[in-house]
DNA sequence: CTCACAACGCTAGCGCAGCTAGACTCCGGG
DNA sequence: CCCGGAGTCTAGCTGCGCTAGCGTTGTGAG
């Protein structure tokens, strides 16, 4: 049975260079420029061969988008655990997730904007999206004091998100960004 | 010199209605079925004429989401004008801007998602999208305090939109938005 | 009243999108 | 050596945004 398992080595392979291939193709072009024909000349195989991998060009977008989530998580756990004290951890995630945002737009857009069929708050929650709240809610549900610690996070997280989305969308005054994501911790504390 | 005027006067309601139908079919069969042949046969003339108006299908969506910039605006005076005091004027508007929101997420989409050329911060910043802003800025920068007034309308105006967006697109516990926009109310006149 | 003409809307079609049916190739097992 | 099936490809479907170029029609001058 080695054959089938080289198969599905080669098979698994070519999954990942698929979601690899896109995600480069969208930072370097946009996610206009993301076509199953552009895909399947990239990877140097047939358009078919994406939709043995995938359902749809959707499904591609949301294995990037999920990728996205992964490394959100790892950032901003990063930020949390290098920082000392709660004060310190705050401004250091806030700071991690915007620059995660603005150091990676297309995924960012993957993640939000794209991929609107990953949930959260349903039982299917795939286990990246659930490590990246973790990840905000460690931080956050220090700060909540009396009130309810998730619907704290998730007030926060929407104001932080609501920044950057805004931000980038050019509804908010340009070279402000540092002086809102200030406010906003400073909000967060009081 | 009348015959000019009637032509132009007809050209300015085909105008509108076209603005009309994209948005009556984006809100009841979502936007990705509003495409430039249907909205030619609901207006009952050929897709070419909607070239002779806009400048492409952008545009188009573009019309319908400053349209509902105009009603957003519109609502959140009445809203705080409606109440009496700093507080319940706070509350009032949060809670129109969310239910404006929650009523039109069709065209909501279209003001944030779909049409994002339209600029905030620039000088061709169009009226409506100034309006909605000062609505805001109106009932945010009394409780800015020693902050800059603008900056804190900003992060108020992002935490409500991060709040809808995250909420609209399941990535937020279902049935606690009440709770969370509480919150936001409560944590803003801190 | 006639008629040239310009404005206007239409038909037809281009290039490209996502996706799929069906033919072909090639390799492992008997 | 040949069969069978897995895997891949070619070709093509429908529908998209958009446009070139051809009527048609109503206007205003003679």
């Amino acid at each position: 049975m080695s054959v089938q398992e080289r198969r599905e080595r080669q098979r698994a392979q070519r999954h990942q260079l698929i979601i690899d291939v896109a995600r480069q193709l969208a930072e370097s072009e946009g996610w206009e420029a993301v076509t199953t024909r552009r895909l399947a000349e990239r990877i140097e195989y047939s358009q078919p061969v994406l939709y043995s991998h995938f359902k749809g060009k959707d499904a591609i977008v949301e294995a990037v988008a999920l990728e996205g989530f992964a490394e959100l998580a790892a950032r901003l756990e990063d930020a949390r655990t290098g920082a000392t004290g709660t004060h310190a951890a705050l401004a250091a995630v806030l700071r991690a997730y915007a620059d995660f945002a603005t150091a990676n737009p297309v995924l960012y857009d993957a993640m939000f904007a794209r991929a609107t069929t990953l949930a959260f708050g349903a039982p299917n929650t795939p286990e990246p999206l659930r490590a990246a709240f973790a990840a905000l809610a460690a931080v956050f549900a220090d700060l909540a004091g009396d009130r309810d610690p998730e619907t704290f996070t998730e007030v926060a997280w929407s104001a932080l998100h609501g920044l950057i989305t805004l931000n980038r969308d050019g509804r908010l005054r340009p070279d402000r960004q540092g002086q809102r994501l200030a406010l906003l911790v400073a909000q967060l504390q009081r």
